[in-house]
DNA sequence: CGCTTCATGAGAACGATTCTCATTCGGAAT
DNA sequence: ATTCCGAATGAGAATCGTTCTCATGAAGCG
Protein backbone atom coordinates (compact mmCIF):
# COMPACT_ATOMS: atom_id res chain seq x y z
CA UNK A 1 0.00 0.00 0.00
CA UNK A 2 2.82 2.32 0.61
CA UNK A 3 4.29 3.79 -2.02
CA UNK A 4 4.85 6.64 -0.20
CA UNK A 5 8.53 7.29 -1.79
CA UNK A 6 7.15 8.56 -5.06
CA UNK A 7 9.40 11.11 -7.08
CA UNK A 8 11.64 12.64 -4.44
CA UNK A 9 14.52 14.49 -6.15
CA UNK A 10 17.63 15.09 -4.30
CA UNK A 11 18.17 18.64 -4.85
CA UNK A 12 20.38 21.51 -2.86
CA UNK A 13 17.81 22.92 -0.87
CA UNK A 14 16.55 19.49 0.61
CA UNK A 15 20.14 19.14 1.88
CA UNK A 16 20.35 21.74 2.97
CA UNK A 17 17.28 21.49 5.12
CA UNK A 18 18.62 18.19 6.52
CA UNK A 19 21.58 19.46 7.30
CA UNK A 20 20.90 22.03 9.16
CA UNK A 21 18.51 19.44 11.33
CA UNK A 22 21.37 17.42 11.85
CA UNK A 23 23.18 20.57 13.24
CA UNK A 24 20.95 21.51 15.88
CA UNK A 25 20.24 18.19 17.90
CA UNK A 26 17.18 19.25 19.00
CA UNK A 27 13.38 20.68 18.29
CA UNK A 28 13.42 23.55 16.22
CA UNK A 29 10.60 25.31 14.36
CA UNK A 30 9.80 25.80 10.47
CA UNK A 31 11.00 29.01 10.46
CA UNK A 32 14.00 28.89 13.27
CA UNK A 33 15.13 26.23 10.54
CA UNK A 34 14.49 28.58 7.45
CA UNK A 35 16.34 31.54 8.99
CA UNK A 36 19.61 29.51 9.98
CA UNK A 37 19.56 28.29 6.66
CA UNK A 38 19.39 32.18 5.10
CA UNK A 39 22.34 32.99 7.87
CA UNK A 40 24.48 30.09 6.72
CA UNK A 41 24.43 31.77 3.39
CA UNK A 42 22.00 29.21 1.84
CA UNK A 43 19.45 30.86 0.67
CA UNK A 44 15.98 28.85 0.70
CA UNK A 45 12.76 29.98 0.41
CA UNK A 46 10.32 29.37 3.45
CA UNK A 47 7.70 27.31 1.64
CA UNK A 48 10.33 24.78 0.11
CA UNK A 49 11.61 24.89 3.88
CA UNK A 50 7.80 23.63 5.14
CA UNK A 51 7.89 21.56 2.06
CA UNK A 52 10.78 19.90 2.50
CA UNK A 53 10.14 18.92 6.33
CA UNK A 54 6.71 17.76 5.69
CA UNK A 55 8.16 15.60 3.12
CA UNK A 56 11.07 14.44 5.33
CA UNK A 57 8.14 13.93 8.30
CA UNK A 58 6.15 11.57 6.17
CA UNK A 59 9.50 9.90 5.05
CA UNK A 60 9.63 9.03 8.57
CA UNK A 61 13.36 10.70 9.04
CA UNK A 62 11.92 13.04 11.24
CA UNK A 63 9.64 13.56 14.07
CA UNK A 64 7.34 16.28 14.45
CA UNK A 65 5.62 17.75 17.30
CA UNK A 66 3.55 20.28 18.43
CA UNK A 67 5.05 22.69 20.50
CA UNK A 68 2.59 23.54 23.88
CA UNK A 69 3.65 27.32 23.54
CA UNK A 70 1.94 29.90 26.36
CA UNK A 71 0.92 32.50 23.47
CA UNK A 72 -0.75 31.68 19.93
CA UNK A 73 -1.50 28.44 18.18
CA UNK A 74 0.64 25.70 18.84
CA UNK A 75 3.85 25.87 16.30
CA UNK A 76 4.84 22.42 14.58
CA UNK A 77 8.62 21.65 15.81
CA UNK A 78 10.81 19.18 13.78
CA UNK A 79 13.65 17.06 14.78
CA UNK A 80 16.24 14.53 13.12
CA UNK A 81 15.63 11.04 15.24
CA UNK A 82 15.96 7.59 15.12
CA UNK A 83 13.65 5.43 13.37
CA UNK A 84 12.68 3.12 16.28
CA UNK A 85 9.41 4.04 17.55
CA UNK A 86 9.99 6.76 20.70
CA UNK A 87 8.96 9.61 22.92
CA UNK A 88 10.55 12.67 24.24
CA UNK A 89 11.12 13.93 26.95
CA UNK A 90 11.39 18.33 26.33
CA UNK A 91 12.37 21.19 28.51
CA UNK A 92 9.91 23.48 28.71
CA UNK A 93 12.19 26.12 29.57
CA UNK A 94 15.46 25.67 27.62
CA UNK A 95 13.93 22.61 24.87
CA UNK A 96 16.77 20.12 26.37
CA UNK A 97 15.43 16.98 24.34
CA UNK A 98 15.73 13.32 25.54
CA UNK A 99 14.43 10.79 23.89
CA UNK A 100 12.97 7.92 25.75
CA UNK A 101 11.52 4.39 25.43
CA UNK A 102 8.88 2.95 26.60
CA UNK A 103 7.68 -0.34 26.11
CA UNK A 104 5.14 -1.03 28.79
CA UNK A 105 3.16 2.32 27.27
CA UNK A 106 3.03 0.93 23.84
CA UNK A 107 1.69 -2.85 25.29
CA UNK A 108 -0.63 -0.39 27.19
CA UNK A 109 -2.35 2.21 24.81
CA UNK A 110 -2.48 -1.07 22.21
CA UNK A 111 -4.21 -3.40 25.09
CA UNK A 112 -6.93 -0.47 25.94
CA UNK A 113 -7.62 0.62 22.17
CA UNK A 114 -8.11 -3.22 22.11
CA UNK A 115 -10.41 -3.45 24.99
CA UNK A 116 -12.71 -0.90 23.41
CA UNK A 117 -12.59 -2.28 19.88
CA UNK A 118 -10.30 0.74 18.15
CA UNK A 119 -8.00 -0.96 15.69
CA UNK A 120 -5.51 0.47 13.86
CA UNK A 121 -3.71 2.11 16.73
CA UNK A 122 -1.05 5.49 17.00
CA UNK A 123 -0.34 7.56 19.50
CA UNK A 124 1.03 10.64 20.83
CA UNK A 125 2.98 11.18 23.87
CA UNK A 126 5.21 14.21 24.70
CA UNK A 127 6.30 14.90 28.56
CA UNK A 128 6.97 17.92 29.72
CA UNK A 129 9.29 18.93 32.14
CA UNK A 130 12.11 21.80 33.61
CA UNK A 131 15.41 20.04 33.47
CA UNK A 132 18.18 20.61 36.37
CA UNK A 133 20.23 23.31 34.68
CA UNK A 134 16.63 25.19 34.66
CA UNK A 135 15.64 24.83 38.13
CA UNK B 1 -3.95 24.55 46.33
CA UNK B 2 -5.40 26.12 43.73
CA UNK B 3 -6.65 29.23 44.57
CA UNK B 4 -7.71 29.99 40.68
CA UNK B 5 -11.13 31.17 40.84
CA UNK B 6 -9.77 34.40 41.97
CA UNK B 7 -11.75 36.95 40.10
CA UNK B 8 -13.98 35.24 37.74
CA UNK B 9 -17.50 36.24 37.47
CA UNK B 10 -20.50 33.87 36.59
CA UNK B 11 -22.03 35.56 33.93
CA UNK B 12 -24.24 34.93 31.30
CA UNK B 13 -22.20 34.17 28.69
CA UNK B 14 -19.94 31.93 30.71
CA UNK B 15 -22.75 29.82 31.46
CA UNK B 16 -23.88 29.24 27.62
CA UNK B 17 -20.61 28.13 27.28
CA UNK B 18 -20.36 26.35 29.95
CA UNK B 19 -24.05 24.47 29.01
CA UNK B 20 -22.92 24.44 25.37
CA UNK B 21 -20.11 22.00 26.28
CA UNK B 22 -22.40 19.57 28.20
CA UNK B 23 -25.00 19.09 25.96
CA UNK B 24 -22.13 18.25 23.16
CA UNK B 25 -20.82 15.56 24.81
CA UNK B 26 -17.77 14.98 22.76
CA UNK B 27 -14.95 17.32 21.73
CA UNK B 28 -15.61 20.57 19.49
CA UNK B 29 -13.80 23.34 18.48
CA UNK B 30 -14.31 27.09 19.85
CA UNK B 31 -15.94 27.96 16.91
CA UNK B 32 -18.40 25.06 16.39
CA UNK B 33 -19.03 26.14 20.35
CA UNK B 34 -19.41 29.91 19.04
CA UNK B 35 -21.93 28.96 16.45
CA UNK B 36 -23.71 26.40 18.30
CA UNK B 37 -24.41 29.30 20.75
CA UNK B 38 -25.50 31.80 18.10
CA UNK B 39 -27.78 28.89 16.80
CA UNK B 40 -29.36 28.76 19.76
CA UNK B 41 -29.91 32.35 19.74
CA UNK B 42 -27.18 32.88 23.08
CA UNK B 43 -25.30 35.86 21.59
CA UNK B 44 -21.57 35.70 22.55
CA UNK B 45 -18.82 36.97 21.36
CA UNK B 46 -15.91 34.95 19.47
CA UNK B 47 -13.22 36.30 21.63
CA UNK B 48 -15.72 35.72 24.81
CA UNK B 49 -16.10 31.76 23.51
CA UNK B 50 -12.05 31.77 23.31
CA UNK B 51 -11.53 33.39 26.92
CA UNK B 52 -14.14 31.12 28.31
CA UNK B 53 -13.08 28.31 27.40
CA UNK B 54 -9.19 29.01 28.12
CA UNK B 55 -10.21 30.03 31.57
CA UNK B 56 -12.23 26.59 31.93
CA UNK B 57 -9.13 25.02 30.88
CA UNK B 58 -6.93 26.69 33.21
CA UNK B 59 -9.64 25.73 36.29
CA UNK B 60 -9.31 22.33 35.00
CA UNK B 61 -13.16 22.19 34.06
CA UNK B 62 -12.38 20.49 30.88
CA UNK B 63 -10.12 19.24 28.58
CA UNK B 64 -8.38 20.56 25.35
CA UNK B 65 -6.36 18.83 22.82
CA UNK B 66 -4.83 19.11 19.39
CA UNK B 67 -7.16 18.12 16.84
CA UNK B 68 -4.64 15.68 14.16
CA UNK B 69 -4.25 16.20 10.75
CA UNK B 70 -6.87 17.12 8.13
CA UNK B 71 -5.67 20.10 6.69
CA UNK B 72 -3.84 23.27 8.05
CA UNK B 73 -2.58 23.45 11.53
CA UNK B 74 -4.10 21.65 14.02
CA UNK B 75 -7.05 23.74 16.00
CA UNK B 76 -7.74 22.84 20.02
CA UNK B 77 -10.44 21.31 20.43
CA UNK B 78 -12.03 21.30 23.96
CA UNK B 79 -14.31 18.91 25.96
CA UNK B 80 -16.01 19.21 29.69
CA UNK B 81 -15.03 15.83 31.57
CA UNK B 82 -14.24 14.61 34.56
CA UNK B 83 -11.86 16.27 36.80
CA UNK B 84 -9.45 13.12 37.24
CA UNK B 85 -6.50 13.17 35.25
CA UNK B 86 -7.20 10.70 32.36
CA UNK B 87 -6.15 10.13 28.37
CA UNK B 88 -8.28 10.00 25.40
CA UNK B 89 -8.75 7.19 22.75
CA UNK B 90 -10.58 9.19 19.56
CA UNK B 91 -11.48 7.35 16.53
CA UNK B 92 -9.86 9.00 13.95
CA UNK B 93 -12.68 8.37 11.51
CA UNK B 94 -15.61 9.56 13.64
CA UNK B 95 -14.68 11.04 16.33
CA UNK B 96 -15.95 9.13 19.07
CA UNK B 97 -14.11 9.46 22.16
CA UNK B 98 -13.46 6.94 25.06
CA UNK B 99 -11.43 8.48 28.46
CA UNK B 100 -9.25 6.00 29.42
CA UNK B 101 -6.82 6.26 32.86
CA UNK B 102 -3.51 4.84 33.44
CA UNK B 103 -2.10 4.98 36.39
CA UNK B 104 0.96 2.52 35.05
CA UNK B 105 1.66 5.44 32.73
CA UNK B 106 1.15 8.58 34.98
CA UNK B 107 4.28 6.50 36.90
CA UNK B 108 6.08 5.76 34.29
CA UNK B 109 6.20 9.44 33.05
CA UNK B 110 7.08 10.45 36.29
CA UNK B 111 9.68 8.13 36.66
CA UNK B 112 11.17 8.70 33.38
CA UNK B 113 11.58 12.34 34.30
CA UNK B 114 13.10 11.89 37.08
CA UNK B 115 15.27 9.61 36.01
CA UNK B 116 16.47 12.63 33.65
CA UNK B 117 16.52 15.32 36.38
CA UNK B 118 13.34 16.77 35.16
CA UNK B 119 11.03 18.51 37.51
CA UNK B 120 7.38 19.76 37.72
CA UNK B 121 6.17 17.12 34.98
CA UNK B 122 3.31 17.24 32.78
CA UNK B 123 2.36 15.24 29.89
CA UNK B 124 0.22 15.19 26.65
CA UNK B 125 -0.92 11.12 25.65
CA UNK B 126 -3.73 10.84 23.26
CA UNK B 127 -4.58 7.54 21.26
CA UNK B 128 -6.10 7.37 18.54
CA UNK B 129 -7.68 4.12 16.50
CA UNK B 130 -9.92 3.42 14.30
CA UNK B 131 -13.50 2.09 16.09
CA UNK B 132 -15.35 -1.05 15.53
CA UNK B 133 -18.61 1.05 13.73
CA UNK B 134 -16.43 2.38 11.62
CA UNK B 135 -13.98 -1.12 10.34
C1' DC C 1 20.63 18.41 -26.91
C1' DG C 2 15.88 19.06 -26.21
C1' DC C 3 11.86 17.82 -23.66
C1' DT C 4 9.01 16.76 -19.78
C1' DT C 5 8.39 16.87 -15.06
C1' DC C 6 9.19 18.19 -10.61
C1' DA C 7 11.08 21.75 -7.48
C1' DT C 8 11.58 26.39 -6.22
C1' DG C 9 10.48 30.97 -4.30
C1' DA C 10 8.09 35.47 -3.58
C1' DG C 11 4.20 36.89 -2.06
C1' DA C 12 -0.73 36.38 -1.54
C1' DA C 13 -4.15 33.82 0.78
C1' DC C 14 -5.88 31.49 4.73
C1' DG C 15 -7.60 30.04 9.15
C1' DA C 16 -7.27 29.88 13.94
C1' DT C 17 -6.41 32.59 17.73
C1' DT C 18 -5.35 36.87 20.25
C1' DC C 19 -5.48 41.79 20.92
C1' DT C 20 -7.56 46.50 21.23
C1' DC C 21 -10.53 49.45 23.27
C1' DA C 22 -14.84 51.58 23.95
C1' DT C 23 -18.98 50.01 26.20
C1' DT C 24 -21.61 47.22 29.51
C1' DC C 25 -22.37 44.58 33.54
C1' DG C 26 -21.78 42.53 38.27
C1' DG C 27 -21.73 43.20 42.82
C1' DA C 28 -19.95 45.34 46.96
C1' DA C 29 -20.18 49.68 49.39
C1' DT C 30 -23.03 53.49 50.52
C1' DA D 1 -31.99 51.17 45.78
C1' DT D 2 -28.09 54.01 43.78
C1' DT D 3 -23.42 54.64 42.94
C1' DC D 4 -18.97 53.21 41.60
C1' DC D 5 -15.07 50.47 39.97
C1' DG D 6 -13.03 46.83 38.06
C1' DA D 7 -13.89 42.87 35.38
C1' DA D 8 -16.29 41.16 31.13
C1' DT D 9 -17.87 41.77 26.62
C1' DG D 10 -17.83 42.14 21.55
C1' DA D 11 -16.67 43.77 16.86
C1' DG D 12 -13.18 44.00 14.18
C1' DA D 13 -8.28 44.53 13.41
C1' DA D 14 -3.97 42.38 14.05
C1' DT D 15 -0.92 38.34 14.40
C1' DC D 16 1.21 34.24 13.36
C1' DG D 17 2.13 29.89 11.45
C1' DT D 18 1.25 27.49 7.45
C1' DT D 19 -0.38 26.57 2.75
C1' DC D 20 -1.33 27.92 -1.99
C1' DT D 21 -0.45 30.07 -6.61
C1' DC D 22 2.02 30.42 -10.51
C1' DA D 23 5.78 31.75 -13.29
C1' DT D 24 10.63 30.42 -13.56
C1' DG D 25 14.60 27.15 -13.00
C1' DA D 26 16.81 22.83 -12.63
C1' DA D 27 16.94 17.40 -12.98
C1' DG D 28 16.76 13.44 -15.26
C1' DC D 29 15.69 10.84 -19.51
C1' DG D 30 15.87 9.56 -24.16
Amino acid sequence: MTSTESTLRPTRQRRAVSTALEEFGDFRSAQEIHEALRAGGDNVGLSTVYRTLQALADAGEVDMIRAESSSGVGEAIYRRCSDTHHHHLVCRSCGATVEVEGPAVEKWTRAVADEHGYADVSHTLEIFGTCSSCR
